[in-house]
RNA sequence: AGAGAGGUGGCCGAGUGGUCGAAGGCGCACGCCUGGAAAGUGUGUAUACGGCAACGUAUCGAGGGUUCGAAUCCCUUCCUCUCUGCCA
C-alpha cells in the first residue's frame, strides 16, 4: 500500500508510475484519494478541537468537585452534553473518510522502479540476460508428462482420484528427486547466508492482508472458513509476516530467510497445453528466499538475489533467461521484478521458475515493518523475495532437457542428493 | 471441546475512576568515569494523525457502553497461556 503522504507529495511520479502499468483511471482514483485525505484531515481537525474543549471542561469539573463547588460543576456538565454529540458525529464521519481512503489505497498498485518499461503484457517484458545451451534432443524428444508416465515417476491420474486436477502424486525416483531438489536448494540458500525457517502452511487474514494477497485476490487462495485460515500460495506470506509490526535497529539489517513450503493456488481460468503436466498446478513445492533491507541497500540486495539464483541454474546446467517485467506484467505489490525462465526443449517454450522482486515499502507499510533511522525517527523498511526455486518447472526442465535414449540423466550437483544418476 | 488465567511502551512489568502516555527494570542514545574497555554513574528515550511551530488529539488486543472524566467499571469479540478431554 502506498503512503498517502507520498501520493500527496509526489502526485506526478505516482501518475507516471501507474501509467507504466497501464492502470486504468489512475487520474481519477488519485484525485479521489487526495480529496478523501483532505476530508479526513479536515474532519480530524474539528474532532480534535471538540475533544480538546471537552477534555478541558472535564478537568475543570474535576477541580470544582475537589474544591466542593458542586453547582459550578453541574453547570459545566450541561455544556459537555453538546460537545459529546458533536464529537460522536465527527468521529463517525472521520471513520467513514478513513475507510473510504483505505479502500481506495487498497486498489492502487505499487509504483514501478524507474528501470521498468511501460507495457501491457508479458510480450513486452525485456530479456536482459540468458545463459546455458539448449540441448539438441532430436525429433523423438518427449514432453515431461510423457516422460513422467514412461518412467512412472509422476502420476497425474492418481492425483485426480485423491484430490483433483493439479495435485500430482510423485513416485519412486520422482519423489526422491523432489526431495533432492528441496534439500539442494535449501543448502544453496543457507550457504549464501539465508537462515532456514519452517513456517506454517496456513495463515490468518492479517498475514494475507499485510503481504497484499488480500483484499481483492482472495479467489486465488484456498480458504478454510471454519477457522478463517488461508492455505499459503507462497512462503512469502508466512516468512515476511514473521516481521510484521517489528521495529528494527540498523544493526538488524539485512534479515535474510529461506524456507521450503508447499504452495496452494486455486488459479482458476487457464486451459490447454500451457497447463499440462507440471506447467501449472494447484499444489506445488517451492523454496523461497526473503530479505528485509534498509531502503538504501534494497536494490543491491535484489541484484544479490538475482546473482544467487543464476548460480543455482548454472550449477543445474539448465538453459535459462532473465526478464525484467514491464509495468503491466509486474505484480500488484512489486516495484521491480525479474523473472527467470527455463527453456523446456521438448515443449519448445520458456517456463517461469523464479521471480525475484523488490516491494520497497509497499508491503512494509501494511506490515508496519519499520526501523529507527539516523534521526531516531521510524521509517519503513524494504521487503524483497524470490523463489530459489519453484520445483515443478525445474523438474519439467530437467526431465525434458536431460532425456537420453537410455533414460533421464540427473544433473551432477543433484546426484549426491538423489543417490542415483539416471532415471530409467 | 470443557474449566480457569491473561493481553499495558523496542522488550519485561507495575498500575482498580481525574494529578496516567502511564512507576520500575532491561535495551538503546549521549555524557561522566577510564590509557582503552567493562563495571559504575548522570541525562534522554512510545507511536500515529493534524500543525511552520508552540502545541492539540488519539492509542494500555479490537469494537461498543456507563460517566463530566476510563488502562481501571460493564457488554461483545479476537488472541495467548494453564489444566482436563482428544490426538500425531
Amino acid at each position: 500500500m502506498l503512503q498517502v503522504q507520498f501520493i500527496r507529495d509526489h502526485k506526478e511520479t505516482v501518475l507516471k508510475g501507474l501509467a507504466k502499468r497501464n492502470f486504468e483511471n489512475a487520474e481519477s482514483i488519485i484525485e479521489e484519494v487526495l480529496s478523501a485525505d483532505e476530508k479526513r484531515r479536515a474532519t480530524q481537525v474539528s474532532l480534535d478541537n471538540t475533544l480538546a474543549e471537552s477534555n478541558k471542561i472535564s478537568k475543570e469539573i474535576g477541580a470544582f468537585f475537589k474544591s466542593g463547588e458542586i453547582q459550578k460543576a453541574s453547570l459545566l456538565k450541561e455544556k459537555t452534553g453538546q460537545l459529546k454529540e458533536q464529537s460522536k458525529a465527527l468521529s463517525e464521519a472521520l471513520n467513514e473518510h478513513t475507510t473510504a481512503l483505505q479502500s481506495l489505497l487498497f486498489q492502487i498498485p505499487n509504483i514501478p522502479h524507474t528501470s521498468v518499461k511501460a507495457g501491457n503484457s508479458e510480450d513486452e517484458n525485456e530479456r536482459i540476460f540468458s545463459e546455458g545451451t539448449i540441448p539438441n534432443l532430436g525429433k523423438n524428444a518427449l514432453p515431461h508428462w510423457e516422460l513422467a508416465k514412461k518412467y512412472n515417476i509422476i502420476d497425474f491420474e492418481l492425483g485426480n482420484k485423491l484430490t483433483g486436477a493439479g495435485f500430482p502424486v510423485y513416485k519412486g525416483k520422482g519423489a526422491k528427486l523432489q526431495r533432492a531438489l528441496i534439500n539442494y536448494f535449501l543448502d544453496k540458500n543457507t550457504q549464501a547466508g539465508y537462515t532456514e525457517v519452517q513456517v506454517p502452511h496456513l495463515v490468518n487474514e492479517a498475514s494475507a492482508m499485510a503481504t497484499g494477497q488480500l483484499p481483492d485476490k482472495e479467489g486465488q487462495m484456498y480458504h478454510c472458513p471454519e477457522d478463517d485460515l488461508y492455505l499459503i500460495p507462497t512462503a512469502e506470506i508466512p516468512i515476511t509476516n514473521m516481521f510484521r509490526g517489528n521495529l528494527l535497529q540498523k544493526s538488524d539489517f539485512p534479515i535474510t530467510c529461506t524456507g521450503y513450503t508447499p504452495c496452494f493456488r486455486r488459479e482458476a481460468g487457464s486451459y490447454g497445453a500451457h497447463v499440462r503436466g507440471l506447467n501449472r498446478l494447484h499444489q506445488f513445492d517451492k523454496v523461497e528466499i526473503v530479505r528485509i533491507e534498509h531502503p538504501e541497500n534494497s536494490y543491491n540486495a535484489l541484484n544479490t538475489m538475482v546473482e544467487h539464483i543464476k548460480s543455482i541454474l548454472r550449477e543445474l546446467k539448465l538453459p535459462y533467461r532473465i526478464l525484467r517485467l514491464c509495468g503491466g506484467d509486474t505484480g500488484f505489490t512489486a516495484a521491480l521484478t525479474f523473472d527467470f525462465e527455463v527453456f523446456s526443449t521438448a515443449q519448445d517454450r520458456w517456463l517461469e521458475i523464479s521471480s525475484a522482486s523488490n516491494f520497497e515499502t509497499f508491503q512494509a507499510n501494511r506490515l508496519k515493518l519499520r526501523f529507527k533511522n539516523k534521526e531516531g525517527k521510524s521509517e519503513l523498511a524494504h521487503t524483497l523475495n524470490g523463489s530459489a526455486l519453484a520445483l515443478p518447472r525445474v523438474l519439467a526442465g530437467i526431465l525434458e532437457n536431460y532425456q537420453t535414449a537410455e533414460g533421464i540423466q540427473i544433473p551432477e550437483v543433484l546426484i549426491p542428493y538423489t543417490g542415483f544418476s539416471m532415471i530409467n
